[in-house]
RNA sequence: GGCGCGGUACCCAAGUGGUAAGGGAGAGGUCUGCAAAACCUUUAUGCGCCGGUUCGAUCCCGGCCCGCGCCUCCA
């Protein structure tokens, strides 16, 4: 099955394929590293993973490459007012990023790469276009790219700067660029500053030029995809574009997805509207990993999404219809053999997610076939209709519908205990929603306890006690389940 | 101003030129020691507004209103 992904080059659905026939290759702009990710940055990466993972799920072998930017102004900045190396700076952001990237369920990348380990690579870039013409140095030492160089410029985002550009020209001092578009290639060191000393004078590399030249350190000239959030769009991608494509005569990447915004209560996130989010953030108010992730992928990447609490709760009741049907599913004992309609049922659900995700990564069409057959399925359970057959058969419907979704599994106290961790470190416990620290010292042992206790009440027609354990663990955000097959108590 | 996206039930959200998926929430019911889960029924003669094309439009075209994004190294 191809994927036709929506392909920002050519404003149309493309089928996404790998060039070369053996791997697709793929990069995708990660981080800058100067704070904590907010879910504006996980929504894009959330979305890549997505695609990342039906692309495995339809069989294609990726190569898959995200930078790290651990060197920028906002870096360099607060380093300086810490005090402390870039590296020292930005380390633990690094750590954090990575594991967001966990509690969140996201893939790591086949290649991390970070910027400050490949400023050889982009030193050579910036020579080569010096050499070309298409790069000059100006009086204090900084590389610039001469856009002039480069008559595609403007190809991805569509637009069309022949009007705007150089109109207000006038005789440009030493000093300056040639032209008020021209971007940095590499920025001489102010002093004080961090600076590599390389043969194109002392300085740090600008933004662009690391993607591109991580780029083709790890995936050629060319490669299939390229994917960022909407902003990247321009000036970055075109950038990038513009030097690689002046550097090799080559094209760049041949496809390229954009992934929207997310606004959150019906606005922008900034932090001076207040509506601002960090992953953690939202764990220490008691979210789950599992809702952010189902909230964040169930909005298809190229709509706006509207993120706000009732959306996570609203998630967490899905993945709990989830969870709670494939523990149906798992725990009953069912005769041998198969019902048609069911395996049909199943049949097509399949097919219908698949095409779904095919068909541009349509995550919120992917969804209601999936929640069609378990209803049909619990119908038939009701009945007892369901055979061992049917079981198997839809069993593997969820399997691949968590492929991608990956919210079946519950690995949702990890997250949270981590980030009460960090709370604790970080002097923010003052953040942390009431209960949750109680709830999260619950053990499981405990509540296993107090389960084995109230069935042993059951059974000597104890219903007080037995509702008073009920309600007890009620209290601490335990919900209990009787059923013919036993107790399941999962936490609210 | 330039480029682009969207306005679908109480909320979130798909979708198609032929009469509105799915999730959440609410109400009623079945089941149950109670509860939960599950299932059934129910909540848009209606898809921002006004025209047009068409046998027929939520979906196509035009206009208008509203919201949003990019054009400032913010994913």
């Amino acid at each position: 099955m191809t994927l036709r992904l929506y392909n920002t080059l050519t404003g149309q659905l493309d089928p996404l394929f790998a060039e070369d026939g053996k791997a697709l290759r793929m990069y995708a702009c990660g981080p800058t590293v100067y704070d904590y990710g907010h879910i504006g940055n996980f929504r894009t990466f959330l979305q890549i993973d997505v695609l990342r993972r039906f692309l495995l799920l339809t069989g294609t072998r990726l190569l898959h490459v995200m930078n790290i930017t651990d060197v920028d102004d906002k870096i360099i900045r607060n380093a300086a007012a810490a005090g402390v190396s870039i590296q020292d700076y930005s380390a633990p952001f690094v750590q954090a990023f990575l594991e967001d990237l966990d509690a969140l369920r996201i893939q790591h990348p086949e290649q991390l790469a970070r910027a400050t380990e490949h400023i050889d690579r982009m030193v050579e870039l910036i020579q080569k276009l010096a050499a070309a013409g298409a790069a000059y140095q100006t009086e204090d030492g900084s590389w610039y790219f001469r856009l002039s160089a480069f008559p595609e410029y403007g190809k991805l985002s569509k637009k069309d700067l022949s009007g705007m550009e150089d109109g207000a020209r006038v005789d440009v001092d030493e000093y300056e660029k040639d032209s008020a578009r021209d971007f940095a290639l590499w920025k001489a060191a102010k002093p004080g500053e961090t600076f590599w000393d390389t043969a194109i004078g002392r300085g740090r590399p600008g933004w662009h030029i690391e993607c591109s030249a991580m780029a083709m350190e790890y995936l050629g000239d060319s490669f299939d995809l390229h994917a960022g959030g909407e902003d990247l769009m321009f000036p970055h991608h075109e950038n990038e574009i513009a030097q690689s494509e002046t550097a090799t005569h080559k094209p760049f990447a041949r496809h390229w997805m954009h992934v929207r915004f997310l606004l959150v209560d019906g606005r922008k996130m900034s932090k001076s509207e207040g509506n601002f989010y960090t992953l953690r953030d939202l764990l220490l108010k008691g979210y789950k990993a599992s809702a952010i992730r189902m909230a964040l992928i169930s909005v298809p990447y190229r709509h706006q999404l509207n993120f706000t609490f009732d959306g996570l709760v609203d998630a967490t009741s899905a993945i709990d219809r989830l969870r709670t049907f494939r523990h149906r599913l798992t725990s009953g004992t069912y005769a041998p053999g198969k019902n048609s309609a069911l395996q049909e049922a199943a049949k097509k659900a399949e097919a219908d997610y698949m095409a779904a995700l095919a068909n541009d990564l349509n995550t919120a069409e992917a969804r209601a076939p999936i929640f069609d057959l378990i209803r049909m399925a619990n119908t038939a359970m009701d009945q007892g209709q369901l055979l061992a057959g049917d079981r198997d058969a839809i069993l593997a419907v969820l399997a691949s519908f968590d492929a991608v979704f990956d919210v079946l599994e519950d690995h949702d106290a990890e997250p949270t205990r981590r980030a009460l961790e960090w709370a604790e470190k970080a002097g923010r416990l003052g953040d942390v929603a009431p209960g949750l620290l109680a709830r999260q010292a619950l053990t499981d042992e405990a509540v296993d306890a107090l389960v084995a206790e109230r069935t042993l009440a059951k059974k000597q027609r104890n219903f007080a006690r037995a509702d008073q354990i009920r309600n007890e663990l009620a209290e601490k955000g335990i919900i209990l389940e009787d059923s013919k097959d036993g107790v399941r108590w999962k936490r609210k």
